[in-house]
DNA sequence: GGCTTGACGCTTA
DNA sequence: GTAAGCGCCAAGC
């Protein structure tokens, strides 16, 4: 992975079809528990590319976030419920159920040492 | 190199 | 149960 970006990316890509996982999830997998923030802006700038799920990625609560769009949200919830995936009253994911989990973990650590400029 | 911003999260009230 | 405050990391100026 040359970059943080890339890195979220990768995780993004694997989350199966009707499954999620939270911005603070990934980041853990990457090795930065804290970093969930930066997963947020990683999704942001994940606006081009069709190939990575971004409306799989929601935050801890099982909540879409998105405060920044006022459209985005409302597709996302669309894309999500297309695949099955339910939400209830309150626009909140069962995270007990949907969460997701990569099978490996560690193939996705990302050592903030290792970092490369682009 | 330093300051500001932002799809977040935990702690406290 | 919800609301506000502080901390977190990476990107863009």
């Amino acid at each position: 992975m040359p970059n943080f970006y890339e890195a979220v990316y990768a995780v993004v890509r694997e989350i199966p079809r009707g499954r999620v996982m939270t911005y603070g999830q990934i980041a853990t997998i990457l090795g930065a528990p804290r970093a969930a923030r930066a997963v947020g802006y990683a999704m942001r700038a994940s606006g081009r590319k069709d190939d990575v799920p971004w409306q799989r990625v929601i935050n801890g609560k099982g909540r879409i976030s998105a405060r920044t769009e006022v459209e985005r949200p409302m597709l996302q919830k669309m894309l999500l419920e297309a695949e099955g995936v339910v939400f209830d009253a309150a626009e909140t994911v069962d995270l007990a159920v949907l969460r997701w989990e990569p099978e490996h973990p560690e193939r996705f650590y990302f050592a903030p040492s290792e970092r490369v400029p682009l």
